[in-house]
DNA sequence: CGTCTTTGACCAGCGC
DNA sequence: GCGCTGGTCAAAGACG
C-alpha cells in the first residue's frame, strides 16, 4: 500500500511537471507566434507601402514625360510668378511658414497651389469650394499651441508602426519647426457631432467670422493628458455639412474603429505626405496617392500648400462613383473588408473618425516638418452619425438651445 | 457628488 | 497702442 501510494504520488508529480513544462512551452510558442504575426503584419505593410511608392513613381514619370512636352508653357506661367511659389514653399520649409501664414496671403496661396496641383498632376481636382471652407476653418491661431514632446512623437510612430521614409534627421529637424497636423473631415450629418469612438469634452464655443454657425471646441478625454482636440462646425453654405477638424496625436490606443483603419491608412498616409515634403514632384505624388486612397470618390484628391500647418481634408460628402474601386492592394487588405465594397466602408460612420484619427497620428508623428501641405481626400458618405453629447449653441443661430444667449465674444 | 456643458472672461497674434 | 479674431480657461449650472 505504501509503495503504491508513493508510486502514484510520484506519477502525479511527474505528470504535473510534464504539464508545467508543456504549458511553458505553449506559452513560448504563443509568444513566438505573436511575434511572427507582428513581423508578418509589418512586412505586409511595408510591401503595400512600397507598392504605393512604385505606383506613384510610375505616375510621376508619366507626368514628367508629359511635362517635358509642355515645358515651354510651364516656364511661361512661372515667369508670370504664378506657379513657381509652391515648390519653393515645399523646399524652404521654415520660410514657408512665414510666407503663407497670415490671412491675407492665405487665399492667394490656395489659388496658386491649386493651379499648381492641377497643372502638374493633370486634372487632379477642382476643389476650390472645399478649400474655401477649409480656409474658413483653418486660418486660426492653432499653431501657437504647444508642440508635442519628442517622446510623444516617437510613441505615436511606434503606436502606428508606420514605415517612415523621412530619415531620423527629418524628425529631429522637425522638432524645431513642428506644427500641429490637422485632419479635417467633411460629412453630411444632422447630428451636432459625428460619433468617432473617442470621448470628447467640450471646452468652448465661438462664433467664427464668416460663418453664422458657431464652432465648438472639444478635447479628447479618453486618456488623461491626451492632447488631441477637435473643432466642429457646420458649413456656412450648406448647413447639412459638418466639418470636424482633428488635431494632435492620441497618447493612448485608438478605439477599435480607429485602429481598424490605422493599418490601412498608415502606409497610404505616410506615402501621401512623404511624397509631398520637398518638391513639386512630391506634391504630385501626394495628389496621386490621395486620389488613389479612396478611389470610389467622384472628385479626386488635392494637395495644397495653403495652410500654415499640414492639413488633410477628407470630404465625405460627395455622391458615390463606384466605377473604379480597388485600384490598390492596400485597399484589398482593408481589415474585414475582403467581401465588402469600399462605398460601404466609407459609409460607415466610424470610418470618418477612424481615418481622421489614424492620419492625424501618423502624419503628426512621422512627418511633422511639412508646414504647408493640404491634402484633401474625397469620398462618399451619407452616414447617420450620432451625437455623443448635446452640443448647444450660444451663438445667435438655429441650433438646439432656445435659451441661448446669442452672445459670443 | 462627480462629470459634463455653458458661457463670459481672458489671452495671444495680427493688422492698422 | 488699439481693436479684431480665434482659441482656451474656468466658474457656474445642469444632469444622472
Ligand atoms: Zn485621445
Amino acid at each position: 500500500m505504501v509503495d503504491d501510494d508513493i508510486s502514484t504520488d510520484s506519477k502525479d508529480e511527474r505528470v504535473k511537471l510534464e504539464f508545467g513544462v508543456l504549458q511553458a512551452e505553449l506559452e513560448k510558442l504563443k509568444e513566438e507566434n505573436y511575434k511572427l504575426r507582428n513581423m508578418l503584419d509589418e512586412v505586409k505593410r511595408n510591401y503595400d507601402t512600397l507598392q504605393m511608392h512604385f505606383a506613384s513613381l510610375m505616375q510621376v514619370r508619366k507626368v514628367e514625360d508629359c511635362n517635358q512636352e509642355q515645358d515651354q508653357v510651364f516656364e511661361k506661367k512661372q515667369n508670370e510668378n504664378v506657379e513657381v511659389l509652391v515648390p519653393r514653399q515645399f523646399m524652404d520649409l521654415e520660410l514657408a511658414t512665414t510666407n503663407c501664414d497670415d490671412e491675407t496671403s492665405l487665399s492667394p496661396c490656395v489659388g496658386r497651389s491649386q493651379i499648381e496641383s492641377k497643372s502638374i498632376a493633370n486634372n487632379i481636382e477642382e476643389g476650390s469650394k472645399e478649400f474655401d471652407h477649409d480656409k474658413n476653418e483653418s486660418h486660426s491661431g492653432i499653431e501657437r499651441m504647444d508642440s508635442p514632446p519628442k517622446e510623444q512623437v516617437l510613441a505615436a510612430i511606434n503606436n502606428n508602426n508606420v514605415p517612415r521614409f523621412s530619415p531620423t534627421t527629418n524628425v529631429e529637424q522637425a522638432e524645431a519647426t513642428m506644427r500641429k497636423t490637422r485632419v479635417s473631415v467633411r460629412t453630411r450629418s444632422e447630428a451636432a457631432q459625428i460619433s468617432d469612438g473617442c470621448q470628447w469634452r467640450k471646452y468652448g464655443q465661438k462664433l467664427a467670422k464668416g460663418n453664422p454657425c458657431p464652432r465648438a471646441y472639444y478635447r479628447c478625454t479618453m486618456a488623461i493628458g491626451c492632447p488631441v482636440r477637435k473643432q466642429v462646425q457646420r458649413c456656412a453654405e450648406d448647413r447639412t455639412i459638418l466639418v470636424t477638424t482633428y488635431e494632435g496625436n492620441h497618447t493612448h490606443p485608438l478605439p477599435p474603429a480607429a485602429m481598424a483603419m490605422s493599418n490601412t491608412t498608415s502606409a497610404a498616409a505616410t506615402m501621401l505626405l512623404s511624397g509631398s515634403m520637398s518638391s513639386a514632384e512630391g506634391l504630385m505624388n501626394a495628389n496621386f496617392l490621395a486620389r488613389t486612397m479612396l478611389p470610389c470618390s467622384s472628385s479626386m484628391a488635392t494637395i495644397s500648400a495653403s495652410a500654415p500647418f499640414p492639413t488633410v481634408t477628407l470630404d465625405l460628402t460627395q455622391p458615390p462613383n463606384p466605377s473604379n474601386q480597388f485600384q490598390f492592394p492596400f485597399l484589398q487588405n482593408f481589415p474585414n473588408s475582403t467581401t465588402s465594397l469600399l462605398p460601404q466602408i466609407t459609409a460607415d460612420p466610424n470610418f470618418t473618425a477612424a481615418l481622421a484619427a489614424a492620419i492625424t497620428s501618423i502624419i503628426g508623428a512621422s512627418l511633422p516638418n511639412i508646414n504647408n501641405n493640404n491634402v484633401s481626400i474625397t469620398a462618399n458618405n451619407n452616414s447617420n452619425e450620432n451625437a455623443t453629447s448635446s452640443n448647444n449653441s450660444n451663438g445667435n443661430n438655429n441650433m438646439n438651445n432656445p435659451n441661448s444667449s446669442g452672445k459670443t465674444s
